[in-house]
DNA sequence: CTGTTAGCGCCTTCAC
DNA sequence: GTGAAGGCGCTAACAG
């Protein structure tokens, strides 16, 4: 069988004895060729083992099928299920996914900004919690319908883009609304980066509540770490081991709040008896663990699905875009919170 | 400023009045261009916010700088590590990463093979431990020197491709090794899926060390099932509130030694006094938790940029790589083990 | 140092 | 239903 090292198209149709044209119609509308032409350059394809050049295919089309994700760390299983929304809405559209993690690192976070600004992806969900500097820039200078759609999981300062987001602001008032009712005065609140403007609103939704109530969040009751069980454990500890604990903790996540109950549980403090936890995210494990943990639900498949959505619906058509979304939340009351102890 | 919607290198070169491959130049060699003529052009170009367009670049030059990564669960935090190793020593050559999960999935995983296979990437690195069918059908066919370069993490039926391992067989040897030193006779092993070889390695090699000592591993003391802290914690129950529950407890992963933790914890037994764990992976948190964790360690970060490098080398050159690297392992002895209550 | 000239592989009118 | 021809945006010889 006589082999070409990497046929094109113009091999198989030389050889098939058709034109170029015609083999690119069998593959790409096949019933626009006649039956025994196309299984002729069909079978021939296959036998040559030919295989669509899907960098010429992307560069005639002057489109990659490709969507980028930017998180802050793909380690976070906070994102697993978000991902999974975005692929499956992708997929049906036949994009495909491209994660993108920073790592709070601002020349990896250029890297995936270039990719979209060269056309290496055909848009961009970010979900960092921050504007990328290299994409402020042109947004600046150009109208956003001349560059490719973006699309933010939260309010970015300098940026204009269509969100999907969450209110965490008041989600984080149910946090306090709930503790309060139990009783609770004594409160802390163990935080994501306060330079992210959600975190920062999830702990002025909860303040804020509290102050209404003729009650405060003194300023050693504010911590701040990363959203890992290790850092929320450290934190934990040092809370707990201060004159005047508080009864009550409200975790920027259910990671942290995981981390939380491990530190209590090594300081001998049982939750919810002696000290109450509520997380954020609603993650797979937090109905499962013992005790079954009281938190936020946010719907993070639905979310992905919805910002992939949108993003979709920008780089199909111009703009007709819905400017703001918000996703619905819900305090999920479970085990880990009761009244205080008298 | 006359704008133009999209500005190619035409554009650029007709408004300076120079000729195309001087743009060209300016941008891809820029010290080949007289610095007057350069800024000239660089000036113009970033005024009209033309950009390069890489779909056209990777055409041109026939390949991506892309190369894809297939993982069975981008979720589980095993792989974090692993890809930052494989990260770094990609982009230092300029290669960035397209992280594939299958999530167990055929058509994911056609969807990334296709990838390959059509040019969208230039290269395959494999830690699912599965061999993709639709990667298996072409390399029967054509010499693997016809087909982009693909990597494995493991030995992989039904596909002879490079390799960069890990010893499963011989590290869980020196699991078994240690606990039957401490004297430890009943051993239970958790185990990742027995149809992926490197689990039915980590088994086999734990249980012919047994065995070799005159010992063995009773059927109902080996459990099966997902790498996940719940999956195990399950598991670790129901071991061990069996008759006769183990002194000791093998664990494939890290995660499924802290689910072990967990149950132990959870039905009131000590660990290492009353029962000892021996997990796998020593990720960052194994020495860091309460007790600190035996375990197997893995240089994980090495073991993506060594494969990430062995991968580069055939995306590079011909085909001049090793075919099979072993990483080395080493037992890690922390707190989580101790000799049998008697 | 710079311009001219050919394409890379595919798709897509426009004829036939 | 099929073929001929042009071009997407860029780069890489090869001259000058």
């Amino acid at each position: 069988m006589s082999k070409v090292k990497n046929p094109t198209i113009r091999d198989i149709a030389r050889i098939a004895g058709v034109s170029t044209a015609t083999v690119s119609r069998a593959f790409a509308k096949p019933d626009q060729v006649a039956e025994p032409t196309r299984t002729r350059v069909l079978d021939l394809a296959d036998r040559l083992g030919y295989r669509l050049n899907m960098r010429a295919v992307d560069f005639r089309h002057g489109r990659t099928y490709a969507i980028i994700v930017l998180v802050s760390d793909i380690a976070n299983p906070f994102y697993s299920e978000f991902f999974k929304g975005i692929e499956e809405r992708a997929r049906a559209d036949g994009y495909i996914l491209l994660i993108g993690d920073t790592a709070g690192d601002a020349t990896s976070e250029e890297t995936y900004v270039g990719m979209l600004l060269t056309g290496r992806a055909d848009g961009l969900i970010i979900n960092t919690g921050f504007c990328p500097e290299s994409l402020a820039e042109p947004f600046a200078r150009s109208p956003s319908s001349m560059l490719p759609p973006v699309v933010s999981c939260a309010d970015l300062d300098g940026l204009d883009v269509p969100t999907v987001r969450i209110d965490n602001y008041r989600s984080s008032q149910l946090a306090a609304e709930h503790l309060l009712g139990l009783g609770h005065r004594r409160m802390a609140v163990i935080c994501g980066s306060l330079s992210i403007r959600g975190f920062a609103d999830r702990l002025a939704g909860f303040a804020d509540l509290v102050r209404q109530a003729g009650g405060v969040i003194p300023d050693d009751m504010i911590v701040t770490g990363r959203m890992t069980i290790e850092s929320a454990r450290a934190l934990t500890t040092t809370l707990m081991t201060r004159d005047d604990p508080p009864t009550a903790i409200f975790a920027h996540s259910d990671e942290m709040a995981m981390g939380a109950l491990h530190a209590l549980r090594n300081l001998g403090l049982r939750v919810p008896e002696q000290v109450s936890v509520v997380g954020y995210d609603d993650m797979n494990y937090a109905k499962v663990v013992t005790p079954a943990l009281t938190t936020i639900h946010l719907p993070r498949r639905l979310w992905g699905a919805t910002a992939c959505q949108q993003l979709l619906l920008q780089v199909g058509s111009g703009d007709r875009v819905q400017r703001n979304i918000d996703m619905p939340t819900e305090l999920i009351v479970r085990q880990t919170t009761a009244p205080p102890p008298r």
